[in-house]
DNA sequence: GTAATAATGATAACGGTTATCATTTAAGGA
DNA sequence: TCCTTAAATGATAACCGTTATCATTATTAC
């Protein structure tokens, strides 16, 4: 049976105390301040078993490339720049999250396919990234 | 400037040869019934080279799971079973296409960004694995 | 044919993640 | 509260797909 530590539960606030897609890295690194023994593994155990329960998101990136994760587990798509690599939250209204999921099981049915789930990964240019040239 | 070689014609073909989705090491074997010399290094190399080219596509896994390369760019979704792990491949119909497109495009303007290219993958049951239940 | 240099093949190195294992600690009785 | 048990931890070795290195080979322009 599941049983309460005390790293879990700092590793999920730091994630949740964190407005961008923090590493496994990054995260070790935020917690450490507040808990200088804890492990690498440690970390990386818990984010997988939070993100089993479906407590947090999980950003698969690139071989090689760290695998970002995200807090806030309310539907939504990311977008990441293909200048400063830098990935962002897009929110969709109920309306346009409706449509989308629509479509996408119309897609699925092409292949006579059960949809269940989606992972979208919109990729161009940011604004920062635009706004600087 | 870029020289032929006969190993990156083999790995295009051996890659367009297949209808799935091989990994690289999956070619590296096809090839080498064929070319028994060739290296591990130059499949990957040149699967990077082609897929820089635009002449190949990749599907990027996840970590510690291989990349997998698909010969067709004609654009199209893909489809991975959550029981059998296969990847299938949805061709839309061009005013499929051109609506998603549309939509993606929308989605980006709301953080103000420019999109180009998007990565979809759905989830969910593949036919195969609902038909053996 | 020759020179220049891109591509190759063998293999070491890399980096993010996971496995291992002895130790610590939470949780449910007695 | 003390005991028992087994889940969780921390340190670190191992893993594995991929990339870097480097001497050698082969393509292209002349």
């Amino acid at each position: 049976m599941e049983r309460y530590s005390k790293q879990r539960e700092l590793i999920l606030t730091a994630l949740r105390n964190r407005k961008d897609h923090p590493t496994a890295e990054m995260l070790y690194k935020d917690i450490s301040k507040i808990m200088p023994t804890i492990g690498i593994a440690t970390v990386y155990r818990n984010l997988a078993a939070l993100y089993e329960n479906g407590q947090i998101l999980k950003i698969e990136t690139k071989q090689g490339e760290s695998d970002r994760f995200d807090g806030n587990i309310k539907p939504h798509l990311h977008f990441q720049c293909l200048e400063c690599n830098k990935i962002e939250d897009i929110f969709l209204n109920d309306k346009q999250n409706e449509e989308l999921s629509k479509k996408l099981k119309d897609f699925a049915n092409i292949i006579d396919a059960e949809f269940a789930t989606s992972k979208i990964v919109l990729k161009g240019r940011c604004k920062d990234c635009r706004d600087k040239k």
